[in-house]
DNA sequence: GTCTATAAGGGGATAGAC
DNA sequence: GTCTATCCCCTTATAGAC
């Protein structure tokens, strides 16, 4: 009596709100995860205070993620997942302009510095430290990517359409000034003498960047 | 007898000596240090592992740095006075062009990226994880300098030498640019299929940078 | 799913002999 | 200055009751 089948329509309510609960706190645990493994790293992030943050016990957060790492790997993983979706190419607008996509990938990073700061921190700490854990995540995924992008960069500067600059070192320099709005911006905010990064500062960034970066290559 | 009087030019042999030795072990130290906690962070290294890599115990590293946060902090010091006294500002050639001294200053930056990764990313691995060791010391050091650079950017723009671009944007992107090849050349090398960056790397680095950054704001 | 209890180990730091 | 021995806390993870 205490089998359920495991039917897909028909599910027991039993087990319906088990997995609801599932969700929610999985869901909770890996957000303050992320906050967290953002501000004081892997090893500076203690279980029990992930656990804590989230509102429960440290017994009950390893029922849901058995081990650290795995949470870890979670946490890089839904980083990723954004960033990949989202971020890494230029290619979803054949259509336009190499100023306008280029524009508008810059401002879609600057973006995504300031609505996933801490996801931008999590993965610039794997990175500093070696990458331990998604290396293999980078060469099978970023890559491929990178290089399609830099193909069509090179198809720009073939056509006359911008300097001929080395596009590696172009996108090498549009990550780093755009993620060190979320990086490092502890840095900036003290010298700019505020708690945290306005709206007009993120906006003040992406014009700022946009511009020089357009007018430097030639495309303005 | 055993008593040594705290002469200065009459120091006797052993107490020379001796200072020699821990002149030697606390160089040591700190180099291997810098290189673990670049890697690692701070959580992240063991003493006892920076004590391996020095080639001595435990022990006997806590006999010349008492503590490991006393360790780091010198660690940070040492790196901080080297890029107070060759980076922070621009200001050590008041004769020259606006874009001269912009475009030292950027190859100057990327040389530090170059000869000193490590302490670039003890560096970074503070301010991400909202330098709680070195807050006090930016607002100090960094500030003040910095605002120097800012009034003269400001009065190259008044000048029509030129674009009227935000100078507080300017630096943070040169920064950015600059240390990434410290900080992400992991990420660097994967996408480059390199075990490590090369001369020439570095040198298309600063190429780049200088060239767009100059062009960008109206300065070539 | 959540709790109490506890195992098991790592790591920072100190005491004291030599 | 260097070594042996040791303390003790923090942290991850598991066992088992409810």
């Amino acid at each position: 009596m205490s089998e359920l089948p495991a039917s897909e329509n028909d599910q027991p309510k039993k087990a319906r709100r088990r997995s609801v609960i599932r969700e929610n706190h999985e869901a909770r645990i890996l957000q303050v995860a992320e906050d967290l493994f953002a501000r004081n790293g892997f090893n500076g992030t203690a279980v029990d205070s992930i656990a804590e943050a989230a509102g429960m016990s440290k017994q009950n957060m390893l029922y849901y993620f058995p081990s650290k790492e795995i949470l870890y790997r979670r946490v890089l993983q839904q980083i990723l997942d954004l960033w990949v979706e989202k971020m890494v190419l230029l290619l979803d607008q054949d259509g336009g302009e190499p100023a306008e996509i280029l524009e508008n990938y810059i401002r879609r990073k600057v973006d995504m510095s300031r609505t996933h700061p801490n996801g931008s921190k999590v993965f610039a700490n794997e990175i500093i430290n070696g990458a331990p854990y998604l290396r293999e995540y980078l060469q099978e995924n970023l890559i491929d990517s990178l290089e399609k992008d830099v193909a069509l960069v090179r198809s720009w500067i073939e056509a006359g359409k911008m300097d001929p600059v080395d596009p590696y070192h172009l996108f090498f320099v549009i990550w780093a000034s755009t993620q060190t709005y979320a990086d490092f911006s502890t840095q900036i905010c003290l010298v700019m003498k505020k708690d945290e990064l306005e709206e007009t500062d993120y906006q003040g960034a992406s014009d700022f960047i946009a511009n020089v970066i357009l007018k430097g290559v030639g495309l303005r």
